[in-house]
DNA sequence: CAGTGGTCTAGACCACTGG
DNA sequence: CAGTGGTCTAGACCACTGC
């Protein structure tokens, strides 16, 4: 740490103790060493220089590599390992984390039957009902932070529990970034959408926001929900982000709640 | 930290290093100090040795105590801040929390307007509808783990904002702990509930959990929130836990949503 | 200026995983 | 057994607050 024998070919650290306050900037915006590290691997996240679901280099390795102790990077990776963009193992290693695994396929739905777990009613179900190509509307466009007349897929699709449609979804994803993707594609593809962004298209959904209100639901919900017309619906509307906090999905889910709830956990 | 010149009465911690396994006890259950450490410091929060809105001993202060280095107990309060049970501020100190502050007013409140943000509609209003003691129903006694026959305290309330009611809300609470707390006293008082039971009960809410369905308004519901009969509402069904997770309120929530929405964010 | 929390380091040792 | 993350310590210094 003391001798200069570099040899990686990353950017110096500015020492923040260095830093000087001036009249014309009183407020130099201190940033600790840790957060830069931080930022340094969310770079390499970004970059795609680790892919989800693989192991990152080891701590000594990252402090050799940033040039600081272990400690540092230790605290720049449990930030982020609390973001739940790292996983730790102890022993194995830490790792990018993925919505491939089993464990956390369904990390941003909230909806879980009334009684019994998530699963007990048996895989999920996915009906695509409808998938094209269009020009986005003023509200996608507003919520995807688009130009205007940008082109975007739109997807419907059901998702089922234990044989009964429980969900309805409205999916907007800008074309440019999923480039290559097909209406075709989408409809016959079964699994975790978000693992398939994930590994085609390298985009990962990181954080999510949700309004939640209650509607009554249409003839459309009603018919694919099979429910009674103006059956009380949570409507759901999501933004997903990725990495750099770019919008990067909208989704209208409208759930039936005679047997399931969204849960939420406040702390 | 080396002499033993001891004088606190704090219980001797167990050093991890020295557990034995053995066949019958297979898995020791291996506990960090900081987690200790921690139980210690939640232990002082139960017994309120230190009161939500005051200041708990330095980070220094608190090594010389347990006979720890001061790196351990920034870990532990460094998990108690996450927790939102204590509040560090750099050059000050470290708080209990409390929901007495302003700025966490409606921490559990996830209804806001559709347009501005809380508050721009002025101070909530909250009128209550009906107050009075009785005995829990089946519904109530299991969900606040009460033995049946007990008694509780009911209310029902209205909240307004900008003069439009927007929620209404029955509350139960198990009177033994609000001994003293009268159908009046609730009725009359004026803000925020949470912080009513910090100060006269030591009852402080840590934690929730809800679960959130679309339902029709009924009779009732629509007299009170003023809107037509089956107007579609969300429906909050909130528990609330204390320091050492125990059930301590039951709350039903009936939220309109043609101006509001729910807001949830996901990591 | 003293006292608080916040950062950073270096080193030792422990717990867990897999070959 | 080596390699990984996890814990604990001791000490130095920085940033922020209020007197």
């Amino acid at each position: 740490m003391q001798t200069p024998n570099d040899l990686g070919a990353e950017p110096d650290l500015i020492q923040p103790q260095t830093v000087i306050a001036t009249s014309a900037s009183p407020a130099p915006a201190f940033s600790p060493l840790y957060q830069q590290i931080k930022g340094l691997i969310l770079g390499s996240l970004r970059s795609g220089e680790w892919k989800p679901g693989e192991s990152i280099p080891s701590e000594m390795d990252l402090a050799a590599r940033f040039r600081v102790s272990q400690g540092t990077v230790r605290k720049a990776i449990d930030e982020l390992a609390a973001e739940n963009l790292l996983l730790r193992r102890q022993g194995k290693g830490t790792f990018v984390a993925t919505h491939a695994e089993q464990q956390v396929q369904f990390r941003f739905l909230k909806l879980v039957p009334d009684s019994g777990t998530r699963g007990s009613e048996g895989p999920a179900q996915r009906d695509i009902v409808e998938c094209r190509r269009t020009r986005a509307n003023a509200d996608v466009t507003r919520a995807l932070a688009l130009r205007s007349g940008d082109t975007v897929l739109q997807a419907r699709r059901v998702l089922s529990f234990g044989g009964i449609p429980v969900i309805l979804e409205d999916i907007w994803l800008p074309a440019a970034p999923f480039k290559g993707l097909t209406a075709e594609r989408l409809a016959n593809y079964q699994g975790p959408m978000y693992a398939l962004f994930e590994t085609e298209f390298n985009v990962r959904m990181v954080r999510a926001e949700e309004k939640i209100r209650a509607i009554a639901a249409s003839e459309a919900h009603a018919a694919l929900l099979r429910v009674p017309l103006g059956t009380p619906l949570l409507s759901v509307e999501r933004i997903a982000y990725t990495y750099q906090d770019e919008p990067m999905e909208l989704r209208r889910g409208y759930y039936r709640t005679d047997t399931h709830h969204y849960h939420n956990v406040i702390n």
